[in-house]
RNA sequence: GGGGUCGUGGGGUAGCCUGGACUAUCCUAUUGCGUUCGGGACGCAGUGACCUGAGUUCGAAUCUCAGCGACCCCA
């Protein structure tokens, strides 16, 4: 009876609330007429235009942004056998222009590689000129015939982050792959997105590559979410596509590279991982609007009101806030629900009693409400709130894993987590794994504290030595 | 890869089995006017839809086929 109709559904029932927080709180329309492909809604592109500029901003250090074309011709995408194994079933060709056909057929990228390495192997000369690292920002294709999803799995990404790096040596490739990792461990840690990392088995590594780390984050419903790759290209593609220099020797070498990614699976992630029965929660960081101030409208001292919001409004701009003043002709409780849906990390409001008494009433997006006397300590507000949300992310990731020792233990923790375990190595065993738990091993070498808790110990299955793996359901 | 359910205003539903002057209903949709405003206001008057194509038929939201799309389950 007081449970109301037009509620969102709970975070508890994921699938429901995912859907309808995607059109509620304007991030994606899934309405456009072809499956796969999604448009951003202003307010989701606003929240993808900050993540992605703290990820530039971050790559900046000593990356170079570029941009290469989304068309690759037949020749070039078929080189590595590899890499076409992996891609060729997924792979949009262009076979005509206007009504002629096409004497090369073109591939829209399902990835850059094959577009980007061309080149690569014109501008590499010398190991003067190396190493290189660069990326892009891009569009890729990918043919998907699974069920795909806004944001997770998608024909159309539209937010590929992509480093292509080059190196003289595989150390120095290894390295910058271990580089790779923390700088998305940054990245993560500054949208307060707990990750798992771990090296992706053999069997599920990156067409064309020697391995691939791979970082991970859970989602509420206990399945993981693939966040950001590096893998280690070894001399996969130098051999192909001719990418040698010279050394101080004067010899010719092959190149070692690597490449590295990030897609708008992030923004998911966000969105996910952070979310509750009430909608968005945003870490200031990437929230479109920081603060919303909300006037309170009474009686004959509404101008009064009005004028006294717009100078908090300047004053926070002028301090570089992202602020919105919602002066809509609306009840103030329907603006609180619309704003803590769309996950603003504090409200500010202001109203008759608070200009008498020299005070802005402040909410947080976990309605702890307060009174401050000055603009000044929002700032600081803010970065309690940023705080708050990485200390229940990190409690909710760590309710889902589980240590486990028996195949038991491993069917119970992936019906709502992950299970971390030892295993040995052996591909059988992993196979015995996934059949006996109807979940994947997905990672190995896993890394942060709760690999210690297992690594060394007896394989799961055959009682070898093994090391921590991950073992779970993944989107 | 296999199976199932479904497609009706911006969103949610009913109507379909048994074809007819059959459109209807709810909402945080939308337009206008007025009264309101410290946690989802109210009144009055409006707007707005049968996925696409072909077929059957005197007549299709309803039956048939195909396409496109969505969701769920299994591998």
């Amino acid at each position: 009876m007081e449970e109301k109709t037009d509620a969102l559904p709970p975070i508890a029932d994921f699938h429901a609330w995912y859907n309808e927080i995607l059109r509620r709180a304007e991030i994606m329309d899934v309405r456009y007429p072809v499956k796969g492909l999604y448009v951003w809604y202003p307010y989701g592109f606003a929240i993808r235009k900050n993540t992605y500029n703290r990820l530039r901003e971050i790559l900046d250090v000593d990356h170079q942004e570029t941009l290469f074309p989304l068309l690759i011709p037949d020749h070039e995408f078929m080189k590595e056998a590899e890499h076409i194994k992996g891609f060729e079933e997924e792979v949009y060709w262009v076979t005509r222009g206007g009504t002629s056909e096409l004497d090369v057929k073109l591939a829209l990228r399902p990835t850059s590689e094959t577009s980007m390495y061309p080149m690569y192997a014109l501008w590499i000369r010398s190991h003067a000129d190396l190493p290189l690292k660069l990326y892009q920002v891009v569009n890729t294709f990918r043919y998907e015939t699974k069920h795909t999803r806004p944001l997770i799995r998608l024909r159309e990404i539209t937010s590929f982050k992509e480093a292509h790096t080059v190196h003289c040596t595989w150390d120095d490739a290894s390295a910058q792959v271990e580089e790779a990792v923390r700088l998305y461990t940054d990245f993560y840690s500054d949208l307060r997105v707990p990750v798992l990392i771990s090296k992706r088995p053999d069997w599920d590594k990156f067409p064309g590559a020697d391995y691939t780390i791979a970082v991970d984050t859970i989602m509420p419903d206990g399945r993981t979410l693939q966040i950001g790759t590096a893998h280690h290209l070894g001399t996969h593609f130098s051999k192909t596509f001719g990418i040698d220099y010279e050394d101080m020797n004067g010899e010719q070498q092959l190149a070692h590279q690597t490449c590295y990614g990030i897609s708008e699976r992030c923004i998911a992630a966000v969105i996910s991982v952070h979310g509750d029965d009430t909608g968005l929660v945003l870490p200031p960081l990437v929230a479109p609007v920081q603060v919303v101030i909300i006037p309170i409208i009474i009686g004959k001292r509404g101008d009064e009101v009005m004028a006294a919001a717009e100078t908090l409004k300047e004053e926070l701009k002028a301090i570089g806030i992202r602020v919105e003043l919602d002066s809509r002709d609306m009840r103030p409780g329907a603006k609180y629900y619309h704003w803590e849906l769309r996950g603003v990390p504090l409200r500010l409001e202001i109203g008759p009693r608070d200009i008498d008494a020299g005070t802005i009433v402040a909410v947080d997006r976990f309605k702890q409400k307060q009174q401050i006397r000055s603009i000044r300590e929002v700032p600081a507000l803010l970065d309690e709130i940023q705080e708050a949300i990485a200390v229940r992310a990190e409690a909710s990731m760590e309710e889902k894993i589980v240590i486990c020792r028996t195949i038991e233990e491993i069917r119970s923790a992936v019906e709502s987590g992950v299970a971390v375990v030892s295993w040995c190595g052996d591909r059988d065993c992993a196979d015995r794994i996934e059949a006996d738990t109807d979940a994947s091993l997905l990672g190995t070498d896993l890394r942060g504290p709760h690999a210690a808790k297992v690594s060394g110990d007896a394989c799961v299955i055959c009682g070898k030595v093994g090391n921590a793996a991950l073992v779970g359901r993944s989107y």
